[in-house]
RNA sequence: GCGAAGUUAGCCCAGCCUGGUUAAGGUACGAGCUUCCCAAGCUCGGGAUCGCGGGUUCAAAUCCCGCACUUCGCACCA
């Protein structure tokens, strides 16, 4: 069984996640909950993503609304450009991307908003027809990939929002005069957005319903220099994978020497990378990409992803982009509001440039769980050496055995610390048995109650990782785990 | 979307070809006994209308058809 397949069987059957609606048989493919066990570490992720980015960055958080206007999307682009455009062969059915298609037989790369003509005419100009069985190609259609839903009795057109930062585009003139903003300013924003996959696949990593949490930077593309914070951050090195070879190079070296283009985008991509390095995911098996042309967004003008190695491949967990003032340009049009504000360094008017990180909360927490993974076979056991801040079960609070007054004891500092912490009682099997199912899930520690316990008052913790215990009274214990638990590694 | 394989308890799976009592086993889970420290042992227990729907038949997990989902390949994609 390879590692994919084992962290999919661990959430199955402890409760991280599993499919959505899964008792009837029309469940549609690409939508996923998350269980008790995954919903609490994806809260812990988020306080995570909150204090180190969003705190430490002095970014304002935000949560819009998940259904949103027609005109937000005529504005972003996404009505046109959100799209593939099909080729569907008369004969056999199969369906291709068309200028995937046209690139490939003629060698002629088609502008992103080639018209259903211009495909046309392509298509009978070079004479293609179906690679598979040679037949002829029906005119070519365009696949939007957003949700298109009705709005009120008679039925409006909007749509769920295929991702969450244009509730930031909208948001930011009020958020920029309410809030006392100043270029440069980072808006945050943490929820779901909605895209409907042609073919969904791998639970997590591909879905049709998913969270991002998004940070939207408005700069003035003047000043995009002036960044006095990334003084603190500009000698780390950073794992660069352009052109297809790495460079470990520090961030200043890297603006330096123009492979990042200005110290906002250098300091952004630092804070994201020190970011995760606290959740445990190996560094080593991470690295900045630069994407090549062909390979970007719609709306950026140069783009990096944070990728991430895992079983099935690299995987992207977060897009950064670049997305100048293609947004803001765009909502200022199609509403006709002046979204220009004063910079008052200068007391100029700017349309402020937007740098984006766009992170996939659902892959991020999947790779957390790959790279926490350990089979220690000298042990006989599966652990999840999960950090502390991010377990879904910080400690379990276990009699040695449930005789003599130890079960009481036990469930007495369980009611202690349960307010406080996330603790878990539990009697039943043996002990070896209990700290097996803990270490499973990742909680860190387990909390013993012996014999020794009712005589002086102390318990013993076990760690999850060396398997060592330690001694301490029971009154230091919320001392202890609040010291051990929530301090970062890095 | 196309092609192939699959779907029986939380999980792994037997049974299907050759239709016929109460669908077997392991593991996990729960209760008890035992034991103060790493998936031990013993006893007992709950849990499946066999993916969904239809058809054939006196009788369907088993044969036939349709659909859904999963995995893999192709095609695609933040």
């Amino acid at each position: 069984m390879n590692t994919y397949d084992t962290i999919m069987k661990l959430a199955l059957e402890r409760g991280f996640y599993f499919p959505s609606c899964e008792i009837y048989g029309d469940a549609p493919a690409g939508f996923w909950d998350y269980g008790p066990t995954g919903v609490n570490m994806k809260n812990r992720f988020v306080e995570l993503w909150r204090r180190e980015l969003v705190r430490r960055d002095g970014m304002l958080e935000i949560d819009g609304s998940q259904i949103m206007s027609k005109s937000i999307f005529i504005a972003s682009g996404h009505i046109t450009n959100f799209t593939d455009p099909m080729i569907i062969c008369k004969q056999c059915g199969s369906t291709f991307r068309a200028d995937k298609h046209i690139a490939e037989i003629t060698g002629h790369e088609l502008p992103e908003l080639a018209s259903g003509s211009e495909i046309d005419n392509i298509i009978v100009e070079n004479k293609l027809s179906c690679p598979k069985c040679g037949g002829p190609f029906e005119k070519s259609t365009r696949f939007n990939m957003m949700f298109k839903i009705g709005i009120g009795p008679s039925n409006d057109e909007a749509y769920l929002r295929p991702e969450t930062c244009q509730s930031i585009f909208v948001d930011f003139p009020r958020i920029f005069k309410t809030m006392r903003g100043r270029l440069p300013l980072a808006i945050a924003q943490l929820g779901k957005s909605f895209r409907n996959e042609i073919a969904p696949r791998q639970s997590l990593l591909r879905l049709r319903e998913f969270y991002q949490a998004e940070i939207e930077i408005f700069c003035n593309p003047n000043r995009l220099d002036e960044v006095p914070k990334f003084e603190e951050m500009k000698k780390k090195v950073l794992r660069l994978y352009i052109n297809d070879s790495y460079q470990e190079i520090t961030a200043q070296d890297a603006v330096d020497q123009l492979i990042i283009p200005n110290n906002l985008v250098a300091y952004y991509l630092t804070l994201l990378v020190l970011f995760y390095e606290k959740t445990g995911i190996d560094m080593n098996r991470t690295r900045l990409r630069q994407l090549s042309t062909s390979e970007k967004a719609f709306y950026a003008s140069f783009a990096f992803d944070f990728e991430v190695e895992t079983s099935i491949g690299w995987l992207e967990l977060v897009a950064c982009n670049y997305r100048s003032d293609y947004d803001l340009r765009g909502h200022s049009t199609v509403s006709k509001q002046n979204l220009h504000v004063i910079d008052p360094i200068d007391n100029t008017k700017v349309l402020p440039n937007v740098f984006e990180l766009s992170m996939g909360i659902d892959r991020s927490i999947y790779s957390i769980l790959e790279h926490s993974f350990f089979e220690d076979f000298e042990h006989e056991r599966t652990v999840l050496r999960l950090r502390p801040y991010l377990a879904p079960i910080l400690a379990g609070i276990l009699p040695l055995i449930t005789k003599d007054g130890l079960r009481e004891k036990a469930q007495l500092i369980y009611s202690q610390l349960k307010l406080d912490f996330p603790v878990f009682y539990d009697e039943s099997g043996s002990i070896g048995r209990r700290y097996r199912r803990l270490e499973e899930i990742g909680a860190p520690f387990a909390v013993t109650v012996d014999r020794q316990t009712l005589s002086d008052d102390t318990v013993t913790i076990r760690n999850r990782d060396t398997m060592l215990q330690l001694r301490i009274q029971i009154s230091e214990l919320s001392n202890y785990l609040h010291k051990e638990a929530y301090k970062l590694v890095s």
